[in-house]
DNA sequence: CGTCGGTCGTAC
DNA sequence: GACGTACGACCGACGT
């Protein structure tokens, strides 16, 4: 601490402007600048860390003239206007002063300089130090034995004995050195030829300025400067009276007013957070928000009951849970967490092992108090990725109704380009709020214990805290939400969603574990027998399944051809593209492109498989996840059941491992083209239109368009280029990745794309139309409101904006896709409940839907996702859907 | 002993 | 450089 004695005299007006020129830019995302602001700010911290001033006020120049005008007109007259970007933050800074509680002094008519010398003159009466804290020379003068000056940026002080060692002179002097020097920025003349140097030198010599006029013979020798000094005589005193620092202001404020308090942190952390100060808005947040915040634990009957009539009586709360696994199905109810007003939750530990001597009801009993209010859909309910907590209810009996809205989703809808819409992120990025990390409370690594092991009050405060956010992110997002335009997208699609997927992944899919551990096996003797071929081959044992040291035996050992390197250069590529092609030179190539089918097929899907495999369901569970796609597409994963082998006949064998229940079929219900009819949709193509209205078969039709053949004259080989062209119309394809697809030249692919843009116009126009507006909006949207940001399709970087072009015309389409089988589903599932069916629906594979039968459901179940599918929403064209039928997956693929 | 980027391969 | 959207296995470098 310093001695409390101490008052800082901060000079804001010089930092105003160091602020606003060391950081070029800096703007909100509303286009309103904060550079200044920031620099000032940052300044105005360090100092208080740094030097713990008991005292301390910031001194600014008041806009307008001042008693310097009256003694010269021209005063300051050469000095620009302040930009007008640095006046617009002043008011910000100010603001962001007195939520630190540092007192402002400013007085119209003067300048900060004179009002520093004039406290600086007060509080050295009053006994105090002063530090005067500036990086401007003219404050100087003010120096005294009391009285210092520093400049932060640079961190220097300069004291009496400093001014002496470098000029020579007593700080006193220095207003006489000025007074000859001059100051140009300020309009002051001085004499003719003397800068601050020469000036000094004189003033060292002389005394002051009386002493060099009264020995002005002295300086004949030096003709020049004699001359000059002639010449100025009677402006050197104005000068001089210019430069003084006025100490004898009439102020009123007691030296008591400085004395600082404690920060109005609130109020400072609003600020930063406005002005999107990300760092210093949590560092702020966390010392105000720890404080307000009441967590409660309940744990007796009464206060559950009276915590559940409370929330029967609010328009709604949010719920965690907390649970001993990341897996949902597999996961116990350790406790509950609700929050229905912000800085409040609640939680009642329901499985903890050790309850610190708190007398709990049984877990049964607490959840029949909860049953009824989770379960009425006219409660409001609101949760962070509530799927799961949906999914951990269930298994406890508990179906939870009134969902109307999810934070993560929310999240995700506004920003589905970024990863991480985890509530710890959203707490920051909405409140700058850091919150307490799930290893805060159960530790990580070899020392990490189960939730249910963490102490109650520990507990307690980590899972309310889940909840109040929730609650607080919800009443934020909802809003933003609805200001986007996104709430029927979430209202109608994503939320209804969450239950049906939640049911899905309940439900699960059985798999044949017997065929599996067969392939696996299988698969296992021969890669023994590839492995050992391949290292004969190379002539010593290797890493196969390294692609850099394959690339060394390939290329360097075995003197194969390099054809092409790995994307970022590291090295040989070694891809199935390269493999093939190498095939024709040597015999390993070969054996290296079986080796990792087989690798593949066995570590991603027939070992993976086995492994999920739910002891007491016997079924896999996956996960549907909401929050991942850019272009609103579901994502899969652990394991990622859509992307199950089909094309080859080795990887189909896996299909064959999901099979149904007992007595149960499995049908599959894949719209057909569907991303090809959005495209028709879209682009109102008549050809396009006509042909998926008379349902041709739309590959062949576009063969018969690029072509110019007869109908009936399509080969297969011209029906398959075609398809490779229609779907890379939809992927923004390249004549060269096409050439390369169809093994023609680039010329020749060319051409069919100028054919295909020829006879299909529509589809032309729809994607300069989608690329231009794009360029003018940075946004893309699909049918039902869904929206991308894409910034990059204004970027200079010609791959950046390439990418953005075609995902400008990509996005639209899949995405509608994406929107159209996700409101299929959520219509499928209401009609199998409205039916009483015991028909399930399993799994969602972007376009195609699999559903578990009862034999006899069979029929009823295809017809009623006929209707439902094909009629979920009006579009130009028809929607088709195949089904296929099967004891197993790859059955029901036909 | 985890994390993370790179490479490869599977799906729609 | 060169086709959109995913998940994930494996390797190897890097940091604890």
């Amino acid at each position: 601490m310093a001695a409390p004695n101490t008052i800082y005299l901060i000079d804001g007006s010089t930092f105003l402007y160091r602020a606003f020129h060391a950081i070029r830019s800096l703007v909100t995302s509303k286009g309103h600048p904060t550079n200044a602001t920031f620099g000032f700010t940052r300044i105005l911290l360090k100092l208080l860390k740094d030097k713990h001033p008991g005292y301390a006020g910031v001194f600014f120049d008041v806009k307008g003239p001042t008693f310097r005008h009256k003694m010269f007109d021209e005063y300051k007259a050469n000095r620009p206007p302040m930009p007008e970007e640095l006046a617009i933050q002043i008011p910000d800074i100010k603001a962001i002063i007195k939520a630190l509680n540092i007192p402002i002094i400013e007085k119209t008519g003067y300048e900060a300089d004179d009002l520093v010398g004039t406290y600086a003159r007060i509080a050295q009466a009053q006994g105090f130090k002063v530090i005067m804290v500036t990086g401007d020379k003219d404050f100087i003068q003010l120096i005294t034995d009391d009285c210092t000056l520093w400049d932060p940026m640079k961190d220097t002080i300069t004291d009496r004995a400093g001014v002496k060692a470098e000029m020579g002179i007593e700080p006193e002097q220095f207003i006489d050195v000025l007074g000859l020097a001059g100051d140009s920025s300020d309009n002051i003349p001085g004499v003719k030829g003397v800068g601050v140097k020469t000036a000094v030198k004189l003033i060292a010599e002389y005394g002051s300025i009386n002493n060099i006029y009264n020995n002005l013979d002295q300086l004949k020798k030096k003709k020049k400067l004699h001359e000059n000094l002639t010449a100025s005589k009677k402006i050197v005193d104005l000068s001089r009276n210019l430069v003084t620092i006025d100490r004898h202001v009439d102020v009123n404020q007691s030296l008591d007013d400085f004395q600082l308090r404690e920060f109005d942190t609130g109020k400072a952390f609003e600020l930063f957070q406005s002005f999107e100060f990300k760092t210093l808005a949590s560092e702020f947040s966390e010392k105000a928000d720890k404080s307000k915040k009441t967590y409660k634990m309940i744990h007796t009957v009464a206060d559950m009951e009276n915590l559940v009539s409370a929330l029967e009586n609010k328009g709604g709360f949010a719920i965690d849970t907390e649970t001993t696994d990341i897996d949902p199905m597999r996961a116990d109810l350790v406790g509950l967490s609700v929050s229905y007003m912000n800085d409040t939750g609640f939680y009642i530990p329901v499985g903890h092992t050790n309850t610190s001597g708190i007398q709990m009801p049984e877990k049964e009993d607490i959840l029949r108090i909860f049953k009824p209010l989770l379960e009425n859909p006219d409660i409001a309910k609101v949760g962070q990725n509530i799927k799961y907590d949906v999914i951990v209810l269930a298994r406890y009996g508990i179906e939870i109704k009134g969902i109307v809205f999810d934070t993560m989703i929310a999240s995700h809808l506004l920003n589905p380009g970024t990863r991480g819409h985890g509530l710890d992120r959203i707490a920051m990025n909405l409140f700058g709020h850091k919150m307490i990390s799930y290893e805060d409370v159960t530790g990580k690594g070899k020392d990490q214990i189960g939730f249910q092991e963490v102490p109650l009050d520990l507990a307690a405060d980590y899972a309310a805290e889940d909840a109040d956010l929730t609650f607080m992110a919800y009443t934020v997002l909802k809003k933003q939400i609805e200001d986007k335009g996104l709430t029927p997208l979430m209202e109608t699609i994503e939320v209804p969603l969450i239950c049906v997927l939640a049911k899905m992944e309940m439900a699960g899919i059985r798999v044949d574990t017997d065929v599996l551990g067969q392939m696996s096996l299988e698969f296992e003797a021969e890669l023994k027998t590839l492995e050992q071929k391949i290292y004969e081959l190379a002539g010593e044992e290797f890493n196969i399944n390294s692609s850099q040291q394959l690339g060394v035996i390939l290329f360097e050992k075995l003197g194969l051809k390099s054809v092409k390197k790995t994307r970022k250069k590291t090295g040989y590529s070694t891809d199935v593209q390269v493999l093939t092609q190498l095939a024709d030179t040597h015999e390993m190539p070969e054996k290296l492109l079986r080796y990792r089918t087989l690798g593949k097929l066995k570590s991603t899907y027939v070992d993976a498989l086995s492994s999920l495999v739910h002891p007491e369901t016997g079924r896999i569970h996956t996960s549907f996840n909401q929050t991942i796609t850019v272009t609103g597409r579901l994502s899969s994963s652990n394991p990622n059941l859509q992307n199950i082998p089909i094309r080859k006949s080795e990887g189909k064998k896996i299909r064959q491992a999901f099979i149904p229940a007992t007595g149960c079929t499995l049908i599959s219900a894949d719209y057909s083209q569907i991303e090809l009819r959005l495209l028709a949709h879209c682009a109102k193509d008549p050809i396009l239109i006509e042909s998926f209205r008379n349902d041709e078969d739309i590959h062949t039709r576009t063969a018969l368009e690029v072509f110019q053949v007869l109908p009936g004259l399509v080969t297969d080989e011209m029906r398959s280029q075609a398809k490779s062209i229609n779907f890379g119309i939809i992927y923004g394809m390249s004549a060269f990745r096409l050439s390369n697809e169809l093994g023609i030249s680039r010329k020749m692919a060319g051409i069919y794309i100028d054919n295909y843009f020829k006879r299909y116009a529509g589809v032309k126009a729809f994607i300069d139309k989608t690329i231009e507006q794009t360029r003018t909006t940075c946004e893309v949207s699909t049918l039902f409101g869904r929206k991308r940001r894409l910034d990059d399709i204004r970027s200079s970087n010609a791959n950046l904006r390439n990418f953005a072009q075609r995902a400008a015309v990509n996005t639209p389409i899949q995405g509608s896709a994406a929107d159209l089988i996700k409101l299929a589903m959520i219509k499928m599932q209401e009609a199998l409940e409205t039916e009483n069916m015991a028909s399930q629906m399993l799994l969602s594979v972007h376009d195609e839907i699999i559903f578990e039968a009862p034999e006899q459901e069979k029929d009823k179940l295809m017809a009623m996702a006929k209707q439902v599918m094909e009629n979920v929403t009006p579009l130009e064209v028809p929607l088709k859907v195949n089904f296929g039928v099967g004891a197993n997956w790859a059955e029901a693929e036909h």
